[in-house]
DNA sequence: CTGAATCCAGTCGGATACTG
DNA sequence: CAGTATCCGACTGGATTCAG
């Protein structure tokens, strides 16, 4: 498969399994959004407070990519204040043993800062 | 510590362990020189040569920022060709399991794309 | 509450040319 | 070989506003 040729397209480097998930990932909240979802389906305002100071307009933006790339599900409720409930899809899951080890490396930098 | 207010900065999203360790793979390129400095120190040349379609001003640009991440180590060495060599240090060492685990991620979904 | 639209700034990355 | 300097297009994200 000849290699997509785009220019100024900094989603798609090079044709490894490296950047393949870092595709995945996209923008600077994915990761986060991802990893709040992993406890289970979510709200869009409660992951809107989970995620701290993340805009409206960026959770929205992650979301419906995730959405595209079969990584997360959304499911509108009808109910009288109208909601939305997104999850994970399988293969967003798979995403979870990578998204913990560099949650765990965070950990460590930021406890090795504070002592 | 009051969060550090800043501007459009999409460097430091919140403060939490997740968004500490995505700011050290800041740059769509960091985690593949990481990937492959995994094996031992490499030269600059090897270097562009191991990461497909990388630009050297980019290649330039994430070594002094992994540099200055104390990611990574740059050394000069005074041969006549002049040359460089680049090194993880040990908190870049660290980095190499969630790397390897989002290696792993993008492996299966380029295998199952594939078939 | 959900989430799209607009406006705007900062950053990233590619191409190219050039220095030591 | 190892970088740096420009120029430039593209994307991300923040703030605000508005609609269903």
């Amino acid at each position: 498969m000849g290699l997509p040729v785009r220019k100024n397209n900094a989603s798609i480097p090079p044709t490894c399994p490296l950047s393949e998930s870092m595709a995945l990932l996209r923008g600077a909240w994915a990761p986060n959004v991802i990893w709040y979802l992993s406890a289970g389906p979510r709200r869009f305002g409660e992951l809107r407070h989970d995620i701290p100071r993340i805009s409206a307009r960026v959770l929205s933006a992650r979301l419906r990519e995730l959405e595209s790339r079969s990584l997360v599900t959304r499911r509108a409720l009808d109910s009288s204040p109208p909601s939305a409930e997104y999850a994970l899809t399988e293969l967003g899951r798979e995403l979870l043993p990578a998204i913990q080890a560099l949650a765990n490396v965070g950990e460590k930098v930021m406890a090795r800062r504070a002592s």
